[in-house]
DNA sequence: GATTTCCTACTCGGATACGGTGTGTCCGAGTGAAACTGG
DNA sequence: CCAGTTTCACTCGGACACACCGTATCCGAGTAGGAAATC
């Protein structure tokens, strides 16, 4: 899986802190964790396409979130960054060889790829059971001076 | 997910159609799904290193499975291959940038971490409830003439 | 004919190239705010 | 003082390199079986 799933779970928990009245920038965003600034705003991309953040540019400008925290599941921003291809490719080497026969004979699921679709699913299944809202309250607890720290520092210097 | 899961898998239902009392070369697995053989290979030895298949060299040689189908579950197949790492790799951002305190305030883990792996735990659940013997009732229920026709192929022009 | 030796073909196993995708960077298009000018 | 205009700094968005890992192939080490030679 691609780190900028990390980043992207990271950067929605921070815009979900400062709420959606102000824009963050992808070098603000950066920042805050060391992260290449360029290479970040190339990973929150997606997450504009899946309309996940809004993204607006020139002075002020910037992103944030596109709906409110509780209903941005986890799910939803690891489609929108590794794509929504399964991933266990199944390429039905079983139609290949010398006992396949004609391809009628194939209609029924592969198995195999029936076994890993369903663990697939369980994986999904719990991603989509837990939204960004649920993560804000878990840290509020876990550090409860932390939120309005960060909020406080995304709001400095921003303007 | 690598290519070599789904090779892999299905070379064990084959070997499982075999039997143990039969070694399978690497070479005819492959003609059987016309797979490239020496990269074929180069997948089943993990799998030979995990204790999931065991590999004879030399004439009459090959790979047969080192233990009953039921003992053997997807999830062992899949770790083999791509290793026990866990998909989602949690580099710690939260502890770099200007917030960053010292180390000692991370002992508790992070909590996109633990979404993940509660996630990425559910899958491993699933994978881990299915052995190779589910698989070859479901398949031998699904086409009840095949598993014959295989074992047969395998059998012939083999010794 | 039995036994020992040698040889040969066969198998896995690791070492060696190639290509695609993730990783990282740079520059241009567009925008909004601020400054400036004129009334 | 206020409205209109211009300028300009700022932001995202996509185009452009680099590196690593999955893909693919080849060759060598080791083995088992059989053939040949010997007793």
């Amino acid at each position: 899986m691609t780190e900028g799933v990390e980043w992207a779970l990271h950067c929605c928990l921070n815009l979900a802190w400062v709420g959606p009245d102000r824009a963050v920038t992808a070098t603000r965003l950066a920042a805050f964790h060391e992260l290449p600034p360029a290479y970040l705003n190339k990973q929150l991309q997606p997450l504009a396409r899946a309309e996940i953040l809004t993204s607006t540019p020139g002075p002020r400008g910037g992103f944030r979130l596109a709906q409110a925290p509780e209903r941005i599941t986890l799910l939803d921003v690891v489609t929108a960054i590794e794509g929504s291809t399964e991933v266990f490719r199944c390429t039905e080497i079983r139609q290949q060889g010398p006992l396949a026969g004609s391809p009628e004979l194939y209609r029924d699921p592969c198995l195999i790829h029936a076994a890993m679709q369903r663990a697939e699913l369980a994986w999904r299944r719990e991603l989509a059971g837990q939204n960004l809202d649920d993560l804000t309250v878990a840290v509020s607890r876990a550090r409860p001076g932390l939120p309005d720290r960060v909020r406080r520092w995304f709001h400095e210097a921003a303007g």
